[in-house]
DNA sequence: AAGCCCACCAACCGCGTAATC
DNA sequence: AGATTACGCGGTTGGTGGGCT
């Protein structure tokens, strides 16, 4: 038996509330209160839906409500209180006088979360993206790498691709490179940070990411099985203490990019489709670099994490950018 | 000026669960 | 005790307005 609804749908109003309306239900609740939901419509005079009443009077119409702009104060116990509490948004918003779970869940949708994946925070998390994928790359046992990884950047992605596609940024590496300078053959210069504008590069750019990205978690897989099947892989070494995965190849490809094949939101991910598997012997080349052939290394040793790439272009997220995302 | 895109936010939907019969 | 009803919550949708091309 389905569950039985709280009004006659035929019979009702739905969309934007009238002031007219708005008056009604607020002089009948002023006067009877709250207490039945179902009736209060009928009663008050209004063609609308119990549910669509509480509704309007719990988000809007309460006279305790703030309706202007959210505070800095409130904001950073908006970002704390998610940090503990997750997507719980009545508890949130029991902490802040006159916001509405509602006010704060669009506030988190629509500012908050942007803001802080332009920091470099996974709004999910609350951890820097780079320690999401130092996870992927050292804690977790490959067999677990493409679903885990691809659920952890999927829920990044968005962020991060609207923040790529509002303004180019070149990535650095200050302290990271200095540490693999006498480690690494292929060390990028110090005038690495360089800007195109060009509108070709940057669509480029874009899909080589997601399609990076992608590869990325697949080819890591690869490589693992590669070196525990006894074949020193040249992508993948550690006799130095580091894990070193070998991007190099993964930012270009003819094909179309699978992201949108594995695109996947949370849990709901399936990664690694039988399309990315069929493409993963494919020849890439590496068009966009200056000298083709050179690395995009992620890192790890003692937790940290560093992204780099010797002679490309890749993005600069500045201090700056973190504190003043273009979003 | 018109069309398009995007951000914002009010409102809706459906599910879980507490309350009531 | 089980069925029914109502409420609360979180996710999602759709309308609107402003900015950009």
């Amino acid at each position: 038996m389905g569950r039985i609804p709280c009004c006659e749908k035929d019979n009702v109003k739905r969309g934007q509330w009238t002031p007219e309306e708005d008056h009604k239900l607020s002089s009948y609740i002023a006067q009877h209160g709250t207490r039945n939901w179902r009736l209060i419509p009928k009663h008050a005079g209004l063609q609308r839906c119990g549910k669509s009443c509480r509704l309007r009077w719990t988000n809007y119409l309460r006279p305790d409500l703030k309706h202007g702009q959210f505070s800095e104060a409130e904001e950073q116990t908006i970002v704390t209180l998610h940090s503990v509490l997750g997507n719980r948004w009545s508890v949130i918003a029991a902490q802040l006088p006159g916001r509405t779970d509602n006010d704060v869940k669009n506030h988190w949708n629509t500012k908050l979360k942007k803001k802080l994946s332009g920091m470099g925070i996974d709004p999910v998390t609350h951890k820097p993206i780079s320690h999401l994928i130092s996870e992927i790359a050292t804690t977790l046992s490959p067999p677990q790498v493409p679903h885990l990884a691809e659920a952890a950047l999927g829920c990044f992605k968005d962020e991060m691709l609207h923040l790529l596609t509002k303004k180019r940024i070149g990535f650095q590496f200050h302290q990271q490179f200095t540490n693999m300078t006498s480690t690494h053959n292929n060390a990028p210069s110090t005038s690495h940070v360089k800007h195109e504008e060009n509108n070709n590069y940057k669509d480029n750019t874009i899909e080589k990411i997601k399609y990076g990205l992608s590869r990325a978690i697949k080819e890591s897989d690869k490589n693992w099985e590669t070196s525990v099947g006894g074949a020193t892989s040249s992508n993948f070494h550690d006799n130095t203490g580091f894990s070193n995965y070998n991007f190099a190849n993964l930012l270009n490809d003819e094909e179309g990019s699978p992201w949108n094949q594995s695109l996947c939101s949370g849990s709901a991910c399936t990664a690694g489709g039988g399309g990315l598997q069929q493409q993963q012997n494919k020849k890439i080349s590496n068009e966009n670099c200056e000298d083709s052939g050179k690395e995009i290394v992620v890192t790890t040793r003692n937790g940290s994490t560093t992204m780099f790439n010797s002679d490309c272009v890749l993005w600069d997220i500045s201090s700056d950018d973190l504190m003043n995302p273009m979003v």
